[in-house]
DNA sequence: GATGAATGAGTTTTCATTCAT
DNA sequence: AATGAATGAAAACTCATTCAT
């Protein structure tokens, strides 16, 4: 149930009933087709997929860039979303919440499309934004955890942000229910490496200041 | 240093020095822009990259599929040394030679490209008893350590799969080094998930048919 | 001050005001698209201009041909009027007069656009009957000049036509007050040339049937 | 007979015969259809004349303002040609070297399209180089005719290119054969009034500064 | 063995035109 | 009367692939 509702109060005027429903199958479809073919998948492909034409597809998003960001807005929004769920839940057990958390990502990959496939694909500063507020409430997530002696000293959002990322990449080839096992097992070992622990410390992690030029980064790759 | 020679002694006569070079560049140069701009990258721009003319990529590799191929037997190759080093170490401390088997993954990244990003990307036979081989290899690693009680019983070899893959593959716009450093803490903190524990037990893996349904998947997405 | 009115009691009910404005702005708009991209400019980005919707624009002109047409009688109307005060002041100096049209024209370069720049472009009775018109007054006026003695014996109507077209054809690229200037020590040098002289006779003109036929020309290029 | 040989050592390694012969196909076919339809011609009408795939026309050319490039070089080439010619029998008679070259000039219009219909539509240092070249030697005729008495003093070399711009420019729709010959009576008019006289002088010409940024106007309209 | 050249088959993008609101 | 929206058709541009040198 990815939002493909109008953008929120964007100066736009709001779009007509029909037009809206286009829009959304069109979204649905560019979804679809980034996870089978790549975002260099045929613009024509996706107006067929939506059951549009061509130059409707170009009427709503001028290029694919437009067409990418939306996506990556759509996904940023609901991966916020679940944050701010989890936060809310964290004084109850915060291990539990962040469990929870990254298990929905992994449920909802399909929808998740871009933003953690592809990585951050614009500079759009709605975008940009999002993944700011997300990191936040990671950073949030993990201070509760800490406090509750549940989540180790030198874990961080950066990591948590990789392994929702890595878990929601689509292993290709894989139907789905299956990649979902291995994501949802994949991400069980991993929180079971949570805890505080006599292991040797990590590795440094890239700082906050890497973070965001990795979430700023400029261009992206057609794939 | 990935291998580039001749496939040992396959029938084909040995290559002209210049041929063999130009055929080294070729793959380098795919392996660059499958991993840039993912695997439907123009063959014109693979050839430019190598610095030679487009007729010439032609003449080795008779289309996209033989480049694609060449390269994933390239990784595995890589893979199944590794994780041949891996199980000799392993008599002295399996989950330590597990580690160092999925880091040196994570440090070859760059060489393995495809096995790992793309998934099996063709069913050769060469690549497919490759893929048995190192999954072979992998369950005698975790046999080994399972003895000597180093990981937990419900850990699988695609379980190790599935985390080398996903540590490999590149999160975009992040600089290699800092991609590196990220990986290896993610696969810090899955190692230290390892251990027996009394968490409780992970969710049903998908099978070995599952597994071998994923390796021999029939075609691949353009990305 | 491009006559934009509606058409002379056509039989057609007279427009509301705000369509009058409308067809007002969308022909304006059209003369300066087609002056800088040619005839062929997009007939959205003629509405764009005028600041109206596509759709408003095909309500008042059915297709490019009718818009076209529109502006070639308005400039010829333009012509026409420029043309009867010529022959009106004639008979105080007929060369000053020619002199006195043929600068006017240029001044007023910009509406005529289509009627000179792009010669006849329909076959429409209303722009013929307009150049015939036009074409009966120069003739008038050379014979007036002739009997004042200040015009030598070959100089036609044609030519005149021929240098009032070329003078208003828009040197592309430089600026309007550069054009009008270049355009203006043109016709003066010209009309240098147009009194009697010893000079050699001019070669043969075409004839009126060929000057029919190029006003009549069937089909306009699209620039 | 456009110059359609290799450019002049380009760097550019020579072409192969059957190359060149499609190059220089495509070139006179875009000749001929920009002049029927402007300089926004379809490429996919140019390809077909030339009797070429439309790929081969992007190979040599990668836009169309490569393409036009070329054109309005190979133009000012023949031009230049001609004024060189014109300066070499100018101590016999100037004001008959300048006629010599502006009836040239008018016979070979149809080659010479784009520098005097289109204008400059380049800032291609080989054009603008050409551009003042052209404009050096009409300063040197013009001085000699002085010289000579035969021109009046305020007369400058950009009326000269004016009226060689204006006297090729096509009249549209106008058989080839009558346009030739009202542009030869135009010019022939034009240079009647040319001599020195004592009729009142011209108005301010642009100064050379003008001229210059004429030439070298940054962008052409798409006609 | 290598390359310049050409091409057919897409894919992207634009535009004239019609329709429903 | 005006407009948002949709569309079919065309034009621009790209790319895999083959051929002749």
């Amino acid at each position: 149930m990815p939002p493909t509702g109008p953008p929120p109060a964007a100066g736009r005027p709001r779009l007509r009933a029909d037009a809206a429903r286009n829009r959304a199958q069109i979204l649905a479809a560019a979804r679809t087709a980034f996870r089978e073919l790549g975002t260099a998948a045929p613009l024509d492909e996706i107006a067929r997929r939506a059951g549009v034409n061509i130059a409707t597809l170009y009427r709503r998003f001028p290029d694919r860039e437009a067409l990418i960001r939306q996506i990556v807005i759509d996904g940023f929004t609901v991966v916020l979303q679940a944050a701010d769920t989890a936060l809310a839940t964290a004084p109850d057990g915060a291990l539990a919440s962040i469990e929870e958390l990254l298990l929905h990502l992994v449920r909802e990959r399909e929808t998740l499309v871009l933003p953690l496939i592809g990585g951050p694909v614009t500079e759009d500063p709605e975008a940009v934004a999002l993944q700011l507020q997300i990191a936040a409430r990671l950073e949030d997530l993990l201070a509760t955890a800490r406090d509750q002696g549940a989540v180790r000293a030198d874990a961080t959002a950066v990591d948590l942000i990789t392994t929702g990322a890595l878990a929601c990449r689509p292993l290709p080839y894989l139907p789905a229910e299956q990649a979902a096992a291995l994501a949802e097992r994949h991400v069980r070992i991993f929180l079971d490496g949570l805890p505080p622990t006599k292991a040797r410390p990590l590795p440094p992690s890239p700082t906050n200041a890497d973070l965001t030029s990795y979430w700023k980064a400029a261009k992206q790759p057609e794939s």
